[in-house]
DNA sequence: GTCTATAATCAGATAGAC
DNA sequence: GTCTATCTGATTATAGAC
């Protein structure tokens, strides 16, 4: 389902021995390009990183621009193998039921996958040609279907009605914040976003705010909404 | 009550004629650090957009590093301008209406001040002494106090008992990242995040969402299932 | 205070040996 | 497939004229 990254279907395993390399360079880029964006990357710092010489990364990839697209293709299909077909997979339950799977699945692809997030906010914020590309991609695309879930669920009566582009990037950004910005919660709280207990709270705590809020609404006070600790 | 950024006190109007330069330069940097992150931006690009020369930068601030503290100090007074002696004000309201007050403020902030949000995501992603000399600013450190608003009000009964570092920065980053990835909702949605008329409703959307969550609660609800469309 | 000129370094990309 | 060497242009910063 997932479009292919790369140039194509290798035969068998080690069929090409250096592919060690390329694959390398392709991680060194991902976090350079999601810690420092686009132009504040050079080839050189990623050559460095991936153990090779700056040239290489120039056979593997014809351009800083084309590394950055490729790069950018892995996550896309990391993306579709997460969120890929879930709604078929989910057709069974309610629309409340298929949103916090789906919001829990956010969470879970951010805590695993935060150079996504970063390199959305930096490309999103500056706009331009890679963003356009970026947007024109299908796993991109396929992000509609979010709002269009919410819009359901709200001309069903189970959700407020509101605005649901709001909405999702509301959701989208609570579930990936606090990955994107590692350091901070670091430096800040102390917390290691990496922890799996970290990510299990952050994914309870973003499905209890959304979908009943923070407030402890009435009388009849519920005790514990499970996780928080 | 806000530290000022720039080295003194001009003794009247005009007194340095060209303080129309130098402001020029601050507000092109804060353009450009703010879209493409400190290693990204070029002194020579910041020169273009304010009208002179590259060498101009240098004369009115030492070093690319001393010129970015500037323009984040400028970002910070502005914060605390909105921020600063806001609980004393609100002294007389409750915790969970000093909160929503401040909520609106933080989405009000955030729309006037994209910049921050992302500088903020952009240095809270990479780490290392630029966000560790941000954090040791007075107003950031201050932010603290937002977390222990919400942790009296958990304490209080009125807020769930949640992590509360999770929930601080899932309001922030709802609050901000609409307007952060400003060029990708016009894109995607065709909704222009400057429009007051997008702002209110974004602050409207984020109160509703974090105090009282976006699920229809009730028993009295409609049965309605109609087809989804 | 602002400019032109330029130094010194760094970046992306290519050529060619192995 | 990977390296060394290198070209060309960009980038930070300084020197010095006006």
């Amino acid at each position: 389902m997932a479009q292919r990254a790369d140039e194509a279907v290798r035969g068998s395993k080690g069929e090409h021995d250096s592919e060690r390399s390329r694959d390398r360079i392709l991680a060194a880029a991902l976090e350079e390009f999601a810690s420092k964006g686009f132009e504040g990357t050079t080839t050189a710092e990623i050559a460095r990183r991936a153990g090779v010489t700056q040239p290489l990364v120039h056979y593997h990839f014809e351009s800083k621009d084309e590394l950055w697209r490729t790069t950018v293709l892995h996550l896309l299909d990391a993306a579709e193998a997460t969120f890929g077909g879930v709604l078929a997979e989910l057709s069974d339950l309610d629309h409340l039921d298929k949103l916090k799977v789906l919001v829990r699945r956010l969470v879970y692809f951010s805590a695993t996958h935060p150079e996504f997030g970063r390199i959305l906010a930096y490309e999103g914020a500056k706009g331009g040609e890679r963003l356009s590309w970026l947007l024109a991609q299908q796993p991109a695309s396929e992000a509609r279907l979010f709002v269009e879930l919410l819009e359901s669920a709200a001309q069903e009566g189970v959700l407020k009605p509101l605005p649901m582009a709001h909405v999702a990037a509301c959701i989208g950004a609570a579930s990936a914040y606090v990955f994107v910005i590692r350091e901070m919660m670091r430096t800040v709280y102390g917390i290691d976003v990496d922890d799996p207990t970290v990510i299990d709270a952050h994914a309870n705590t973003v499905v209890e705010l959304f979908f009943h809020g923070m407030t402890v609404e009435d009388a009849s006070a519920r005790s514990g909404t499970k996780g928080a600790a």
